[in-house]
DNA sequence: ATAGATGCAAAAGCTTTGCACAAGG
DNA sequence: CCTTGTGCAAAGCTTTTGCATCTAT
């Protein structure tokens, strides 16, 4: 009944969750694997997407999707919200609210509202970073 | 300088945005082409295309990115949340919480964490439809 | 009359997949 | 060992685009 037994830590997927770590700018599949390419020069690009799709499943990392193609990931699977900047597609982190109030009221009004089983939820602002706004 | 003179009413853009508001499952571009279809036989697909991104800019509808492709429409342009099924990918509407101050609070932290000038925000929860939750 | 829209088909992105070989546990 | 993962390349799916023709205004 189990359909996946062992997981194994490959270089590949091990280079892969440390560029992912210490990038900082939410790099999409493609950017990930050219800074890959740099420890493991001959990882080709189905194994990122492949790896990308285990952390992502294994919680150790997270699937962005934007409002723009290509999906970003990012290294840090805690939940926390996104800005997007609509004229260049910048994507930076956003805390969650100190008050814990906030997203508490937000899952109460969700399942007040539909029969849905909700497990989570991803928010994203959208705006203009600092130098799109003086263009 | 403008970019934009006239925009055109054709029967194609009409019949398109019709369907869009008539429909209540937040269709992909090609479910919308599938709908047009029946009235106009020879619309193509391409200008299904084009016609969602002129909605789309002129607010006249959405555009919903989930956790899986395709992208979906959705013919009412208001603010409001989406509950998605992780299991069929179900999309339902949920309207904006009753109380003005959650949303406030909300854009107002964004406002705080970020150097950003917020215009809006998307909010996603995550989780199973009713039928999911059953298997 | 003319800028804007359409249909068609080709091309472009991004992502997934089949297969033979490699390698982790 | 034997299962899982890899590299490579081909295929797949979604979306965009060039161009000749058509049409709303």
């Amino acid at each position: 009944m189990d359909k996946k037994r062992g997981t194994r830590l490959t270089r590949q997927r091990e280079a892969i969750l440390q560029v992912l770590k210490n990038a900082k700018n939410h790099p999409s599949a493609d950017e990930v694997y050219e800074m890959v390419r740099r420890k493991l020069p001959r990882v080709s690009l189905g194994t990122v997407y492949r790896n990308l799709e285990v952390l992502v499943e294994k919680k150790s990392a997270q699937k962005l999707v934007t409002g723009a193609s290509p999906t970003r990931f990012d290294g840090n699977p805690e939940t926390h919200y996104h800005a997007y900047c609509t004229g260049c597609g910048k994507l930076v982190d956003v805390p969650l609210p100190e008050d814990p109030a906030i997203a508490d009221a937000l899952l109460k009004h969700a399942r007040k509202h539909t029969d849905f089983s909700i497990c989570g939820h991803t928010l994203e602002f959208i705006g203009l970073c600092p130098k799109c706004q003086k263009k």
